[in-house]
RNA sequence: GCCGGGGUGGCGGAAUGGGUAGACGCUGGGGACUUAAAAUCCCCUGCCCGAAAGGGCGUGCGGGUUCAAUUCCCGCCCCCGGCACCA
């Protein structure tokens, strides 16, 4: 045989499956099905590391399974809607539809010199029609609901990039994609409701809880942020025209005798009212609006407040209150509105003695007596109410029921649960996305388009400059059409969906990607959903399996699907890092920059940061294609598997990828050396060394790479093998069947993660059969029978000895092996035996 | 600050229903082959004492439980990630 040369087996390879479409998945299959999904990249033009990680561990669970006998379900397609296409447009003048395809040809091809064994008849692109007509009419559907809603909204506006940000999309206050400074606006927004899914959100994360990893799910019950308290009238005593009470939110109803004050939002609807006219509150108000709320929730941010002049009840102690406006307090969660009690929360405590507001404490720590004058904090735990009539003597706990309970009895209050998560703002202004299919007339207002006459598709001819308004709004024509209701004149909606729309279903069209009469046949959804493994970043933990979760459960709820949960289990995986370097005048440079540990540039000494996520700003990104093109496919993966587990970062190191190359060149070699004499050799039977060699790591390699997901033990596990089988001497045909054997097992196993020099190999073994399609390897536990097994002997907690025993040896038979040791003879001393204990196979430990 | 996840050789990492710590790989060292080099094949490579045999120490730190602890319990320290006025 030639020596191992990737470069002329990979594409071989890559062809012959590609015309024998071994990995079209069949619905009709009597298989039993199983979806591997990974997150579909955004088409920007190249793929980077984190892709070939991402995608090389679904590769290897999608053929592992394949193997084992699943009809395997592996699509691939193009998350293809977004800014950078229209930025690139901006810039180059390419049309956003062009510079996608363009890169979407260029990453498919790469993706295909990876080897991945994607049903490619599936891919999708969700910039076509054919795709986001079905979206266009969900949200239809979600708008007769009520579920898709149009308001006027506080939003985050990011000046450069003209566009309207979702809460998510901010980072540090800045804009996620530029780091552009994000600044408040007030706009008509669409948004999807997604708040009214938040309870089974939440609640079915529990059932999720054992097939994804521990903090996705407390990230994303985190984001839910579900809070039980009490909705509580406190009565004005000056109604505000019918206004004759103001209403709080709080969790701590056992709290109410402690409310000494109360704080509402400068945008509560009451603040300028209750002002009465008072310039210096007005300002006060105009001040705090004008602030954004990213700035107000930095550390740091002083707690100012003014009092009203207003005063309300409360309705416990029936005193009257001060009303105060407060920069502190947040209008969109809760009512706006806080009854304030600084003895037991920390905000209202500093504000207090601030403002020198009177300090109640209601409820005492069981360990010792708050005293309000010499309070340092507020105490914020349960305890013991105290000072609060009725229901002196009652825990926090206790006290939070009776005091719900006795407020709702008289109407003026009630149990009530609150939210941290928001409305899912979908409005783009921009011009890259699915057009949103509503129009407005002068006559009906907001129309829906009819459905027959979707998909609204974008116009060709489009003005794209990146500034000032939609380019929607700025074409001459495209908004101009007629009302589906009056047949008037009317206006297109200019504002295109959120490109997480897009990613909250796509699994979804996978499965029936084609059909242009329905968004997909239910039965192939039901078929192959839900998606067994899930497989990608964690940057996408919250926002796109939040709205994936939601938009799942939408169509379930519209009779689209039988199911709410789309997928069972998740691996997020790490990402991949790289030294970089870091000038201290320049910052972030190359590393071509660099030389004698100076920036050639400044001959400023740089700072080596040896383990820096691979991107594009620490300029220290390694081209997958470079490195296929160096050392082939094959090398690739392994490096990537091998080198870290799939969950925790991964060091690119061009020593380590040599390590790859080299084991693959060594199996190779094996292979090549034994062929001619074990080709020919008849099936192996009874028990034999390398037999025994063979189905161990059959059953290692089984529960690490299938069961577990330790690709990088799995791997560890062959290359011990391949280490046995370089010790072999083959001298009979008994030890030419085991060795035929060894090597035909090791080809298998190493399928999954090298698929290319494994189907070579299996060709010269003279196997017809295309290798992916054959059946994983079975341990036999009989082969696996060690002839010996080793003992350790403990003399009093340590290690004093190594026993070669017969594995029949039962205790007694260990035990006086063990005693007629020398060396552990020598450590007892003579002296008697206190304990013995013997772990069968294992240990035996003796204690004197 | 709160919440999650982690700290194991020069490096990436193995080993947890408690049971031989450091598998496998990288780096480094030695040997074989070669005129030589590369490649390859084999061996060694946690620290300390010792010529060796052997012994001691060792999984972030300090305690505890146990015949036995990287694994379980208590108290700290440090690193990474998420959230951060959510009433």
């Amino acid at each position: 045989m030639d020596d191992y040369d990737p470069h002329t087996i990979e594409p071989k390879w890559q062809e012959t499956w590609r015309e024998q479409e071994i990995y079209r998945a069949r619905a009709d299959s009597p298989k039993p099905k199983y979806y591997v999904l990974e997150m579909f990249p955004y088409p920007s033009g190249r793929i980077h590391m984190g892709h070939v990680r991402n995608y090389s561990i679904g590769d290897v669970l999608a053929r592992l399974r394949r193997m084992q006998g699943y009809e395997v379900f592996y699509p691939m397609g193009w998350d293809a809607f977004g800014m950078p296409a229209e930025n690139a447009a901006i810039k180059a003048g390419a049309h956003p539809r062009a510079w996608t395809y363009d890169n979407i040809r260029a990453m498919r091809a790469q993706l295909k010199r990876m080897g991945y064994s994607y049903d490619w008849t599936r891919e999708i692109a969700t910039c076509h029609p054919g795709y986001y007509k079905w979206e266009q009419l969900v949200f239809l559907e979600m708008f007769e609901r009520g579920l898709a809603y149009r308001k006027l909204a506080p939003v985050n506006w990011c000046p450069r990039c003209g566009t309207v940000l979702a809460n998510e999309q901010i980072i540090d206050g800045s804009c996620w994609r530029c780091g552009t400074q994000v600044t408040q606006r007030e706009l008509e927004q669409w948004f999807l409701q997604i708040t009214r899914y938040a309870d089974e959100l939440l609640f079915e994360l529990d059932r999720l809880a054992g097939g994804w990893p521990a903090h996705v799910v407390k990230m994303q019950r985190d984001w839910i942020g579900r809070s039980e308290g009490a909705e509580i009238e406190f009565p004005l005593a000056d109604p505000v025209g019918d206004v004759r009470a103001l209403g709080v939110f709080t969790t701590r109803p056992d709290t109410l005798y402690g409310a000494t004050f109360m704080s509402i939002a400068a945008e509560h609807p009451l603040a300028e009212a209750l002002a009465g006219g008072s310039p210096e509150l007005a300002a006060f108000i105009k001040k705090v609006r004008a602030e954004d709320r990213i700035k107000r929730a930095r550390e740091g941010y002083e707690k100012e407040g003014l009092p009203t002049g207003a005063f309300c009840i409360n309705p416990g102690t029936g005193e009257k209150i001060p009303i105060f406006v407060a920069n502190f307090v947040l209008m969109e969660y809760g009512t706006g509105a806080i009854m304030a009690v600084p003895a037991h929360d920390q905000r209202d405590f500093e504000f207090a003695r601030k403002y020198g507001l009177p300090i109640r404490v209601v409820i005492q720590p069981p360990d010792r007596t708050l005293d309000p004058a010499t309070m340092e904090a507020a105490y914020i735990d349960d305890g013991i109410m105290v000072s609060s009539g009725p229901f002196d003597g009652l825990s926090s706990a206790e006290g939070k029921q009776k005091v719900t309970a006795h407020l709702a009895r008289s109407g003026r209050g009630r149990p009530s649960v609150h939210y941290r998560l928001r409305d899912w703002l979908i409005s783009r202004q921009r011009y890259w996305g699915a057009p949103i299919p509503v129009v407005y007339c002068p006559s009906d207002g907001i129309v829906p388009v009819r459905a027959g006459d979707l998909p609204i598709t974008l116009p060709d001819d489009v003005e794209l400059t990146g500034e000032g308004e939609s380019p929607l709004k700025r074409h001459p024509t495209w908004s101009h059409t007629t009302c589906p209701r009056c047949g008037g004149p009317a206006t297109r909606e200019t504002d295109t969906m959120d490109t997480f729309v897009e990613s909250s279903w796509y699994f979804l069209r996978y499965c029936d990607p084609r059909n242009d009469r329905a968004i997909f046949d239910r039965r192939a959804v039901e078929h192959f959903m839900p998606v067994d493994q899930y497989i990608g970043g964690v940057e996408h933990a919250i926002l796109h399996l939040l709205y994936a979760r939601f938009w799942t459960k939408v169509l379930r709820d519209l009779h689209y699907l039988g199911f709410g949960e789309p997928f069972t289990r998740l691996l997020a995986q790490g990402m991949v890092h790289h030294p970089s370097y870091f000038c201290p005048v320049h910052e972030w440079v190359y590393p071509n920059e660099v030389e004698d540990q100076k920036h050639k540039d400044c001959g400023q000494v740089v700072r080596i940061m040896p383990s820096e996520v691979m991107s594009k700003s620490h300029k220290n990104v390694i081209d997958p294609d470079v490195m296929v093109a160096k050392y082939g496919a094959d090398t690739m993966r392994v490096f990537m598997l091998f080198t870290s587990p799939p969950e925790a970062a991964l060091d690119w190191s061009e020593e380590a990828i040599e390590g790859a190359s080299r084991f693959l060149a060594r199996v190779w070699r094996l292979c090549a050396q034994h062929l001619a004499q074990v080709k020919g050799a008849p099936a192996p039977s009874g028990v034999h060394p390398l037999r025994r060699a063979t189905h161990l790591a059959i059953a290692a390699v089984t529960r690490e790479a299938a069961e577990r997901f330790h690709f990088n033990k799995a791997i560890a596990d062959i290359m011990s093998f391949v280490n046995t089988l370089y010790q072999a001497r083959i001298e009979t045909d008994s030890d030419r069947a085991a060795m035929r054997e060894a090597l035909e097992t090791l080809i298998l196993l190493l399928s999954p993660f090298a698929p290319h020099i494994s189907a070579e190999l299996w060709q010269a073994f003279g196997h017809a059969q295309p290798l992916p399609l054959e059946s994983w390897p079975q341990a036999q536990p009989e082969l696996a029978r060690r002839e010996r097994m080793t003992i350790v002997v403990q003399v009093n907690g340590k290690v004093r000895a190594r026993l070669e025993l017969d594995p029949d040896a039962d205790e007694p038979a260990v035990q006086a092996a063990a005693l007629d040791d020398a060396s552990v003879r020598k450590w007892l001393e003579g002296r008697p035996l206190r304990s013995v204990k013997y772990v069968p196979g294992r240990i035996l430990s003796l204690v004197t």
